[in-house]
DNA sequence: CATCCACAGGAAAACGCGGTTG
DNA sequence: CAACCGCGTTTTCCTGTGGATG
């Protein structure tokens, strides 16, 4: 019997919580805020909407002026292109270019373009690797082992195959790390020379004195032209969020001004689109989860809580060693509340390493690791000299108490899972 | 003033792993 | 199978460093 109005509750309960969730109802399409898991379709969809608004108007111009005289056949230098991240050098480029394939297509123009990603780093054979890829879309995936030589003559016999103009676009080309030279004078000196086709060359790098780091003979064989993407003002980033919102959001329950916080938080950063989008979800999440409604106080809030998701992925993500040093610094801090110095933390990561049954690395080593959290921010370590009592690194703590104590669970929680790993 | 501490940090060699080749 | 290759990681060895101290 009174399970009869027991359940008429429930239902009452039910009933209200969906309609106020459906009323907070802000994110319509949630795919539009992350652009990893929009489709390709989609993906070129937003990008030409982004075009058509003119955004990259200048840096479209350019870059089309620069490629233009294929269309006559004659032949254009090689393009080093300098930019931020996030401010839309690749899409942009990606862009032009198939967009000027189908045009060369309707005018028969042979030509065609490869694109080289070299996002993650690699050495100027990965490169090559990657190179020999983006060529041959089959399934053959060349591995290590190899020799150069025989990599470089795979990649010729491959090349042979094509006419007219090839133009590679590469991808973070400061990303090969120990030897470019090899890799770019293998691209500009020995393949125009053994190649049948037109070789046009498009590197892209976010540091601007890349080119000053490689052997200045090759640059002279390159011929290149330079051309800079400027970052994203407040007011490109308010268009690109307003695409955004419009495709993802109830537009209604946006405040205008949230959005302007957004641009302007970005904007004064970095001017990274991709950060700016981040932001944008995160805040559209929170705004769900509250009242539904997009405000400034919700982007700030945002924020926040980005920035310390952020530190925690970063905590989570160290690998082993570096979790101890971590850990064993801040267990440090903790008792002393005094200034340490590396040699301290050493000796307690030492014993840590002793008490989790891991072999502790060189002191050598282990200086670098702390080097790493210290970029990280994870750590404050300044180098100061205590005159007759040396020179060291000052450590100090830099993190909220709230990862200060997901540390320490973490420690206990993983010591555990450490010890069960060999 | 020279000394000397306790490390920083560069260079190079060594190691280990995952792969190919003959 | 041994020999070899590429490559990131780690160890070894090394030279600097800046100011309190005698």
């Amino acid at each position: 019997m009174s399970r009869g109005d027991h359940s008429e509750a429930s239902l009452q309960f039910i009933r209200t919580l969906h309609d106020s969730q459906k009323n907070h109802r802000l994110i319509l399409n949630p795919d539009y805020l992350d652009d990893e898991k929009l489709p390709e379709e989609e993906r070129t969809a937003v990008l030409q909407e982004i075009f058509d608004r003119n955004i990259r108007e200048e840096q479209l111009k350019r870059i089309i002026c620069h490629l233009t005289p294929i269309l006559d056949g004659d032949h254009p230098s090689s393009l080093l292109v300098f930019g931020p991240t996030g401010s839309g050098k690749t899409v942009s480029l990606i862009h032009v270019l198939s967009t000027f394939q189908q045009y060369c297509q309707t005018q028969s123009v042979e030509f065609q373009y490869k694109y080289v990603d070299l996002t993650s780093p690699r050495s100027s054979f990965g490169a090559l690797n990657e190179l020999a890829i983006a060529l041959n879309d089959s399934i053959r995936i060349y591995r290590k082992g190899i020799p150069v030589n025989q990599m470089q003559e795979r990649i010729i016999q491959e090349m042979n195959r094509f006419k007219g103009f090839l133009c590679l676009l590469i991808d973070e080309a400061d990303n090969i790390k120990p030897n470019a030279d090899e890799f770019i004078t293998f691209l500009g000196k020995t393949l125009p020379r053994k190649v049948p086709c037109r070789l046009v060359l498009i590197m892209v790098t976010n540091k601007l004195n890349w080119d000053k780091m490689l052997d200045p003979r090759i640059l002279s064989v390159l011929k290149k032209t330079n051309m800079l993407f400027e970052p994203y003002d407040a007011l490109d980033l308010i268009e690109i969020l307003k695409l955004r919102v419009e495709k993802a959001l109830e537009k209604s329950k946006v405040d205008e001004g949230a959005i302007r916080k957004i641009a302007a938080l970005a904007s004064r950063e970095t001017g990274d689109a991709r950060k700016a989008v981040e932001l944008l979800s995160k805040a559209a999440k929170a705004a769900q989860e509250t009242k539904g409604r997009l405000t400034e106080e919700i982007v700030d809030l945002a924020e926040h809580r980005l920035e310390m998701d952020k530190t925690d992925e970063m905590i989570r993500a160290l690998a082993r060693q570096q979790k101890l040093a971590l850990i064993s610094c801040y267990d440090l801090l903790s008792k002393t509340s005094k200034r340490i110095t590396t040699g301290e933390a050493y000796d307690r990561y030492t014993s840590l390493c002793d008490l989790e049954k891991v072999r502790p690395l060189t002191q050598r080593r282990f200086s670098d690791i702390i080097g790493s959290l210290d970029l990280y921010g994870l750590i404050n370590g300044r180098l100061i000299s205590r005159g007759r009592y040396g020179q060291t690194r000052e450590i100090s703590k830099s993190l909220p108490k709230e990862s200060l104590t997901r540390i320490l669970s973490t420690e206990s929680a993983e010591g555990g899972a450490f010890r069960t790993v060999p």
